[in-house]
DNA sequence: TTGTAGGCGTTATCAC
DNA sequence: GTGATAACGCCTACAA
């Protein structure tokens, strides 16, 4: 007796029925002891490992929560896995991560697929090309709570977990301006995030405390990708009253741009301070740093957006008004 | 209709049964087009998503592969699972990853339950720990294929997928040789592991192609830790006639090897060559990288992996000798 | 071409 | 304390 076993098997061969088995093995109140060990014992001895996806099937739960992300090869995805991971354990959750490849149709497809799979709760950090909400609704009209990980859409319809973006910004900008800077640019984020335009906001905000007038032509808009970041660089160096310093959205748009200065303006690079959202454990390696870094506490996040999720998933709300969780960033310099 | 339909519901609604719905669906031959259109166009309509808990119940199959790995922070892994995911994705089945973290227990556990929720097959890069080999011959036994990724045991009783680390390893050494080394250092993975041993069996052979003795002064045991690593190079920078290159067991260890001599001895710097197994993209952005790396193809190995176990799921063999699969590495110098 | 019936492994309800 | 039975949603012989 070595494959498949069920407590079925077990009934038989102890001559009791399987609801008694089944009562046994969830340790039900009303079972003898004697029983109760007669029973454990023989599943032990038969290696009886129950199967999920029948209880699964039964219970209409899969105990499961799906997670997805853009990319695993950004760092800070992988930490605020971990924390979710955290989470889902101390509930006996499994976890189901997946990723869209910044691609809202394989998106569009993940969801799909997790609905099928009858997850219990979906956390997502939404590609930069997802425009539309209405999977997301979909989701939820269908029993599936779902919680929105730092990128989110512009109303705030969803539950969602993200950084304090306003006041990490003025961390940021306040730090630059202490080091002397005045001409201050940014690379914003893609327009269609919502967290892009936080991030303009804070930047804005910083400037305006400090006296200093937005200047439009030290805004630019990236996409994540090495070239658009170059171009930005390469445009902005050229403006009339350059920027020294750069706030920007995302780690490896920082690492992009100092790349670039590296490349083409060496000379320029001890005098360019560079401050980024994301402080991920890669940093340690570069020889030529951010001069600080955003910690996001992407670990904390996913705890919160998995603690956020499970309290959804237990206590299956009417229509409250969605929550917004936001985790403090602290300034680190390297 | 919102939530939850079902072909019951749909074939009520139709006035036809189950069956017939569920044929109609499977786009089964003998039922008429006009019935199938009316069928589809009812689970368009009510937003019919099959019930993929009961359907893997029903078919005691999951069509979901589990993936096993250390740790997600290791851009190895993550280009690894990417290939796995195409193959999986090209076959309609789900993948599902799990972090060991290193911790042979909670790889125990992932296992259990990846048994316990029927997955179809494992692929898994064992933890640097892992000792002992039951719990996979336990998988097998249910059924479960596996796949070892990367590292595996001492004999090769199981299926796997490595690197073809003795032809990397005189790729690796030959070069350094040409650069003018002769004093060649190699940190070699824990013991434990058996591509440690491959490696240090490589390391060993192209040393005595080109007439070099093997020097066991100049062989350090790591095990991934900082540490250990910063320890390793002390000791080998004390020896009498110290080694000017380095043959390191993988990425994470040449950066750190790297930023010990950069901290302790920064004149040798550009003295020294090391040169490790793992190209990854991280490597872009640093400013001393190692001399060359070996590019190891992940995520081809990715795909091979994949490709194999679900061939041994489609083709359950009674005890055929297990597969072992070897991917050459090519040298990439920076 | 369509319908009927049984079963996959587990749990919950109710009866004994 | 224990057992019989129905039910979860889907699939598949087999019957009609």
């Amino acid at each position: 007796m070595k494959k498949g076993v069920t407590i079925k098997d077990i009934a038989k061969k102890l001559n009791m029925s399987v609801s008694t088995v089944s009562k046994a093995l969830s340790n039900h109140a009303n079972i003898s002891d004697l029983t109760k060990e007669r029973v454990r014992r023989l599943a032990k001895d038969w290696n009886y490992v129950p199967n999920e996806a029948a209880r699964h099937f039964k219970q209409s739960k899969s105990f499961t929560l799906g997670v997805v992300i853009p990319d695993l090869i950004d760092q800070f995805f992988v930490a605020a896995i971990r924390g979710v991971e955290e989470i889902a354990g101390k509930h006996k959750y499994q976890v189901i991560i997946a990723q869209s490849h910044e691609d809202p149709d394989k998106e569009e497809q993940i969801i799909k697929n997790l609905i099928s799979n009858r997850v219990d709760g979906v956390i997502i950090t939404i590609s930069k090309n997802t425009n539309k909400s209405d999977l997301f609704t979909q989701l939820e009209q269908n029993g599936i709570p779902v919680v929105f990980l730092t990128r989110s859409f512009g109303q705030p319809i969803f539950n969602n977990v993200t950084a304090d973006n306003i006041h990490a910004g003025s961390l940021a900008i306040d730090y630059l301006y202490q080091l002397g800077h005045r001409r201050i640019a940014h690379l914003m984020g893609p327009k269609i995030l919502s967290t892009s335009h936080q991030r303009l906001e804070a930047y804005k905000k910083a400037l305006e405390k400090l006296k200093i007038d937005f200047d439009l032509q030290l805004l630019r808009e990236i996409d994540f990708s090495e070239e658009k970041t170059h171009q930005a660089m390469r445009e902005l160096l050229k403006v009339k009253n350059p920027p020294t310093a750069f706030f920007v959205f995302k780690t490896y748009v920082s690492l992009d741009a100092i790349n670039y200065v590296k490349i083409h303006h060496p000379k320029l690079l001890p005098k360019i301070d560079i401050i980024g959202f994301g402080n991920l454990p890669l940093i340690k390696y570069l020889d030529i740093k951010p001069k600080a870094s955003l910690e996001e506490n992407s670990y904390e996040m996913g705890l919160k957006a998995a603690s956020l999720l499970m309290k959804l998933i237990n206590n299956p709300t009417g229509s409250e008004p969605p929550v917004s969780i936001k985790i403090p960033c602290e300034l680190i310099i390297h």
